[in-house]
DNA sequence: ATCTAAATAGGAATAATTCTTGATAAGGAC
DNA sequence: GTCCTTATCAAGAATTATTCCTATTTAGAT
């Protein structure tokens, strides 16, 4: 195996911290999703993944997600029932989702922001998870659609 | 059928605006979800709906909460790759999903504020749509945490 | 009363994910 | 190094929510 880069040690040490081991697999799994800055499903996943490790099944590609995420290292992405999708992003963000290209874009929050100064909690709520999404066209498409306009 | 209420008359008028009709099963999963502010899965509506329709299949409950939803008379509500859950509050909110009981909560947004003020977004995105949900412990769940750590 | 298109019931089909099981492999005790 | 225990894996079956299909029914227009 190649020399570990700092992530990898680090993730490395985050599962051994949770009395898991570093396989193959899941370092193959967790290499894929860190290699691009994409939102692929567990089936993308899986077709990647196959390049490095041809024997690995999708049942393992889940497990391995479940773990990686279980241990944070990996977010998962929730759009309207659609297929789950993961994230190698860990800081705070939504997600737009491009109806047009289905792209997925980051979105960071404002400094200083924070999701609960826009919504009103009638109460004592204690926040564990927030997850927000926004759908529409994006700067790319919006282009184009405006170009196929003037025409 | 008994005396329509304002909000049927109004839901009758915008059904039939989109050419479509108002039909015993629309109106009785219509009457379902505005009857209570909790926001069940398609299943729940169903058995619910039994009780004034005893034939209606649940594909049907699924057409009629597709259309009350493509007239914008009812919305949607995903959370985490779960059950779809019907939601009859047309204001723009968010939702709190409490881990322990279950409830889901509606968050009204506060006044002036907009979600986008909360995110960067990285140029023009048009935004058709947007979906907040937090997660955690809702005010009876802490309530009753607490006491029970005090015992 | 008749015609036409929309809507329904019921069941089959689909898609994503989870579960089950027997086989394999890794790390620690000896 | 060998044995033992437990984690992990592959493969396919099972599950769950939802959508699709089709024959039948129904509502509204003519």
């Amino acid at each position: 195996m190649a020399t570990p880069s700092n992530h990898t040690q680090t993730a490395d040490e985050t599962i051994h911290g949770r009395g898991l081991r570093m396989t193959d697999q899941r370092r193959a799994v967790y290499d894929v999703i860190m290699g691009e800055r994409d939102h692929p499903t567990a089936v993308e996943v899986f077709t990647r993944v196959r390049s490095k490790v041809p024997t690995i099944s999708l049942a393992t590609v889940y497990n391995c997600l479940d773990t990686l995420t279980g241990c944070g290292l990996v977010k998962t992405v929730a759009h309207e029932r659609e297929s789950a999708r993961y994230c190698p992003n860990l800081e705070e963000h939504a997600h737009f989702f491009c109806e047009a290209c289905k792209a997925v874009t980051d979105l960071p929050l404002r400094s200083r922001k924070k999701p609960e100064d826009v919504w009103d909690f009638p109460g004592e709520f204690a926040i564990s998870h927030h997850e927000v999404s926004f759908s529409g066209t994006c700067p790319k498409c919006s282009a184009k659609a405006a170009k196929s306009n003037k025409r």
